[in-house]
DNA sequence: GACGAACGCCAC
DNA sequence: AAACGTGGCGTTCGTC
């Protein structure tokens, strides 16, 4: 059955429906103090709660130890239905744009401010009504999903996507444990004594008197590439920018210093005391994770750089004393989805029991293991240059259905038509004058040159088009593995999130699990068992496996990549 | 001073 | 080797 909640009079209204979204008893007001307490009380494995946002209801539950098992998160599936191309005949995609379709406006947890202590309204904390029904959007949606082309594949995807806003909601809750002290020892082991913002810390302004001196540039800038750029062609080098590969390529004694300068001004600004400041609180790091952020289905982050955690900064990730890191990522996660969405056997096979890279050197399609995943990532990516790119014609004989399955989304994004997922998330198109530059073109007053540059945009847009279904699918295969993942933890541990094995951190495919250390084997477990979950959900019995490296440690660093 | 483009690095 | 996908973010530098 479905819970739906909404704001109404000041209060909370929960309507219960059946799961085909017709009514099934009296709606239910509850006050808002006590929401989290009829959660808790209503919770069972056959409901499913429906709101508006996961990230306006769900951190009181989790503020007040609680949990829930399943949820419908109505703003996050009308934007995959909206779009999608199996559901376009629905009467959602065909209405006009209203609330539903607008970002809202963050979760606010009320706090009676100073002037508000000593008056009636202290306890009126309630968040202003509704205006948007969201039973009437429910039904929309239960619609559109069954009227739909292929409703099975979007009742996953919206229920993935929904889990994937439950995880999301709960890492920020938990965030991740990160201990400041041992960020601060190897920010001064690398940079010198802390020093107050705008300022040069000692090493850099040691190493950018070395650079200096090797140039003969006494007031040379080394934070500006402009400055950078000028004073290294003055020494004689042929160099178009300052970009760390095109510096690697250069004999001289300044680029060791400068690269090395700009390493560590890279962990100075973006990673930082300023950061560390910022950012972690009370030993955690609480990003907040926007759930379907990215056009594929990806997940983005705001604020924190969650997503870019650089290496060299993962060691201050630190669990619990008496707790372990569970660190597991899927090895070679996109062309495995690749092989299993386009059916190619052959692929799979290369993938089975063994790095999928040796196999295809196995297969004999290339000879070595770098030119095996040269030659997939261009194939993924659309390289047509290097060594990837000229690779790909022989991976396309050894792998005709997957290179196919790729080739033709490119294709068709060169057109400008919409591709899919697995499971439904649709591609959008190119703005209009995309078309209008085609069009134009190849009209009478088109000229080679219009022609070159409108062919140029089609092939980037195909480029797009032919990633966007791969990485796509593989932001399903890992949504489906967090939540089984998530369900598994919480039928063994079915307390509040943060007092048994918790889900701390994601990047696309990879996963970080806070468990207590007597549980880590376990947990090491659950996760190779849900990335099984996930692949048959995703693509049922074809023989495609999706192994993990998993490793249990102290600490994020100590876990190789 | 605000704003945005360009640059360049980080992650997958 | 440096073209070939999705992003976030901090700095410099030019323009208004």
């Amino acid at each position: 059955m479905h819970l739906v909640l909404r704001r109404v009079d000041g209060g909370v209204l929960a309507t219960p429906l059946t799961d085909a979204g017709t009514a099934q008893g009296e709606p239910i007001r509850v006050d808002e103090p006590r929401l989290p307490a009829f959660i808790a009380s209503r919770d069972a494995p056959d409901v499913r709660w429906v709101w508006d946002d996961t990230a306006r209801w769900y951190p009181a539950v989790l503020a007040a130890g609680g949990r829930v098992g399943r949820c419908t998160d109505l703003r996050l599936c009308r934007r995959i239905l909206r779009s999608a191309l199996s559901a376009r005949g629905s009467a959602l995609a065909a209405a006009p744009v209203d609330g539903w379709d607008t970002v809202v406006q963050e979760a606010r947890v009320a706090r009676p401010t100073h002037a508000r202590l000593f008056d009636d309204a202290l306890f009126d904390v309630s968040p202003p009504d509704d205006e948007s029904d969201p039973v009437a959007e429910l039904r929309a949606q239960l619609d559109a999903v069954s009227g739909s082309d292929a409703p099975g594949a979007l009742r996953l995807l919206l229920t993935a996507e929904s889990a994937g806003a439950l995880v999301a909601a709960e890492m920020f809750h938990a965030g991740l444990p990160w201990r400041a002290d041992v960020h601060e020892r190897l920010l001064e082991d690398a940079l010198g004594p802390r020093v107050p913002y705008g300022v040069r810390p000692r090493r850099l302004e040691e190493i950018a008197a070395v650079v200096r001196e090797r140039l003969g540039d006494p007031s040379l800038n080394p934070d500006s590439p402009a400055d950078v750029l000028k004073s290294l062609r003055r020494a004689g080098l042929m160099v178009t920018s300052t970009r760390k590969w095109e510096l690697q390529e250069i004999e001289h004694p300044v680029i060791e210093p400068l690269l090395e300068y700009k390493r560590l001004a890279r962990l100075l600004t973006a990673n930082g005391w300023t950061w560390l400041d910022e950012w972690v609180q009370d030993g955690r790091f609480h990003p907040k994770y926007l759930v379907g952020g990215v056009v594929t289905g990806r997940w983005a982050a705001d604020g924190g750089g969650a997503m870019q955690l650089p290496k060299l900064v993962r060691p201050a990730v630190v669990a619990d004393e008496g707790w372990k890191l569970v660190v597991a990522d899927a090895a070679q996660l996109e062309p495995r989805v690749l092989a299993a969405m386009s059916g190619d056997r052959a692929m799979a096979a290369a993938g089975d029991g063994r790095d999928l890279y040796d196999g295809v050197v196995a297969s004999g399609a290339v000879e070595t293991r770098q030119q095996a995943k040269g030659a997939m990532l261009g194939a993924m990516y659309g390289a047509t240059q290097g060594e990837g790119g000229r690779l790909v014609p022989r991976l396309a004989r050894a792998y005709p259905d997957a290179l196919g399955l790729v080739e033709r989304a490119a294709r068709a994004g060169e057109r400008g038509e919409p591709v899919t997922t697995l499971l439904g998330r649709t591609s959008p198109v190119p703005e209009a004058s995309w078309f209008e530059a085609r069009n134009q073109a190849y009209a009478v007053e088109g000229t080679p040159a219009m022609q070159r540059a409108v062919e140029s945009r089609a092939r980037s847009w195909g480029r797009f088009t032919r990633n966007f279904i791969v990485q796509g699918t593989a932001a399903e295969w890992a949504l489906a593995w967090m939540g089984s993942l998530r369900s598994r933890l919480a039928e063994r541990f079915p307390g509040p999130v943060t007092e048994g094995p918790h889900l701390v951190f994601f990047v696309h495919d990879e996963i970080v699990v806070h468990a207590p250390a007597e549980h880590a084997e376990w947990v090491a477990e659950q996760v190779r068992a849900a990335a099984a979950d996930a692949g048959r959900l995703l693509f049922r019995d074809f023989p495609v496996v999706f192994p993990l490296s998993v490793a249990i440690v102290d600490d994020y660093g100590a876990a190789k990549d």
